[in-house]
DNA sequence: CGATTAACTGCATACGATTGCACTACAAAA
DNA sequence: TTTTGTAGTGCAATCGTATGCAGTTAATCG
């Protein structure tokens, strides 16, 4: 028989209040007071001078449950996993900010995890979702394809929604948006409503599934409008404001420049109106810039980006409102794949 | 004696694959298995054989340690919190990239919480730190006091590091910023360096001590610089854009426009440009404006924001750093406090 | 007045891992 | 041969909570 502080080799933690304390205080038994402090009481009658034993109890102790605990017993962690690509990218921290505020006040804790858009990145999350059992899963995958997705709900256990468009199963719900579409269609807008002559592209690596798409759409586009593509009118950067720095100065330094030019995101293309403006060129007479995402730095620049919207918090609402009717089990039908509105944001750089 | 399947009263979870399906498969005990599989096996001799023998069966079930039991077990859960004001700002999420970017190699997950500046939302956190052990903790607090910083790290035996001036402790590891002088200088630069006449103030609520100490400091460097403060000169509005852009327009409604404005952050100034732009004021010929922080979209504006540098991702670093070494036990001596430098970065709009 | 029932409460086990201790071989020493 | 030592494993308790089952009263019924 242990006294409680004989347990101080481990001289830096300072020993819990548990359920024991409680009851022990209360003068009842352990198992009372988990009744007491969970519903559990609607269905096993509790005195109601017991309840009033135990609840002062944990007011003077100050005792709060373990999750740790509980979850272990429960198989429930009340954690929601998110991944994106990165934090600090206005696109997803959109995202995050409203899954975070949509369950926050349902009491469960956000751990966030950023892929930049590496595959290797995107396969260690799950490998961590295997360690650490979580109650759902947010993820905005480029590289995982539905089989790895599915098998990883099928050893975790936990719900999944995800934002994308290449995915899609009978399994998980879906929030995506049809980029092909507005790409396709911004492109001809360009060319047919607004007069350009030509159009070109700047794009992130095509090993991105996202990047790939709209770029074969842009080409599609192009080849429906009998224009055609020249040297130098597609470039390729990273996927950030550096990236469309680099593209643009490539552009540039080609000397043959189209009358407009797309983008792959906004971070790219805010990265190509500064360098464009620096170089002396003026937006949109000498070239017309068009980005993608909408984020709030999009109407901050000058000249203030003409852009593709993606509505990120609603995207973000949406997937943590259809995980959280998944993991309270008040949804289980099949899969839902919601499509959100794409919308063209006409400023002034186009 | 149960068969594992026999547990499926639970339809929706899937049976995981435990030390015990690992041990049985490799022939041996689950304890031999735990040591294997963790750096005992340096203390305690185990054989190649036997060794051979769990890898093999960890491998073809593919089983991974369950880090909630794990953490029931060892008090270590291999979490760490942050909480910040909010996670799209600009100034947090940079912070809290850092903080992952250096916890994730280290095998830590990142659980990340926003206070938006709102004195409950912070005591929320510290709840919510009760009830879910975790190992570390970051905070960004603006209304909780030492005391209460204390308690948490009393109650909760996690370790601690925090990012602010108003808080010091023998307990904890802080890293600070000194903004009071920072501020002061600016003011006195505004006027004795780039000769403006008269100085003004955007502020958010003074119930935010970050916003007391810094309006305190711009009244001194007024008075040492025996300017009077005139009506008008000095607005306040939320510690946002839109905060900014309220507090410029009810400025320049109110006619009487110093010749030179610092904002509280450069959000504030942003917003605050914004409107004086559109009212038709040159920056910074009719007023300049400084703001306080120098987020990524400062330099991107037009003009670029002149502003005070804080370094968020060096704080994110150090914060992270010092966490681990206390987490690890790798540092046990008396508190650190980390003051990092805040440097004046001259752009186009002061 | 004995028996059935309802209202409470406690005992004991399980969740999946870690770890102190005891035990079995077998080799070397006495 | 008996003792001692050491390498290699297994047993069983434990972390803090939830919950099936059994037990104890007191009340109600026949």
């Amino acid at each position: 028989m242990f006294i409680k502080s004989a347990r101080k080799k481990n001289e830096t933690k300072p020993a819990p209040i548990t359920m024991r304390d409680v009851a022990e205080r209360a003068g009842v038994s352990q198992s009372t007071v988990s009744r007491v402090l969970n519903q559990a009481s609607a269905q096993i009658p509790i005195s109601e001078e017991t309840r009033q034993k135990v609840r002062e109890a944990v007011e003077t102790l100050g005792y709060y449950p373990n999750m740790t605990a509980r979850s272990l017993r429960t198989q429930r962690t009340h954690l929601i996993a998110i991944m994106v690509a990165d934090i600090s990218n206005a696109f997803y921290y959109s995202i995050a900010r409203a899954v975070q505020d949509f369950f926050v006040p349902h009491h469960y804790d956000v751990l966030i995890a950023n892929s930049d858009h590496v595959y290797a990145n995107e396969q260690r999350f799950c490998q961590a979702m295997l360690r650490r059992p979580v109650d759902g899963i947010i993820m905005v995958p480029y590289h995982l394809q539905t089989a790895e997705i599915l098998e990883l709900e099928a050893r975790t256990g936990a719900s999944i929604a995800v934002l994308g468009q290449h995915i899609s199963s009978a399994h998980f719900d879906t929030v995506w948006c049809n980029d092909i579409k507005a790409t396709y269609d911004t492109v001809r807008w360009l060319v047919e409503v607004k007069g350009y002559a030509s159009v070109g592209y700047l794009r992130a690596p095509l090993s991105l599934p996202t990047v790939q798409r709209r770029f074969d759409s842009y080409l599609n586009a192009m080849h429906d409008l009998n224009l055609p593509v020249e040297a130098g009118w597609v470039q390729e950067g990273a996927f950030t404001m550096e990236g469309g720095q680099a593209a643009m100065q490539a552009m540039i330094a080609g000397k043959n420049l189209p009358a407009a030019v797309m983008a792959c995101n906004d971070l790219m293309a805010i990265g190509a109106i500064n360098v464009a403006l620096d170089a002396g060129l003026r937006i949109p007479e000498d070239i017309a810039i068009v980005g993608f995402d909408d984020i709030s730095l999009a109407s901050l620049i000058r000249p203030p980006l003409t852009t593709i919207a993606q509505p990120p918090t609603l995207m973000g609402e949406r997937l943590a409102a259809m995980l959280y009717e998944r993991i309270e089990g008040l949804e289980s039908g099949e899969a839902r794949h919601i499509e959100l509105p794409l919308r063209l944001i006409e400023r002034q750089s186009a």
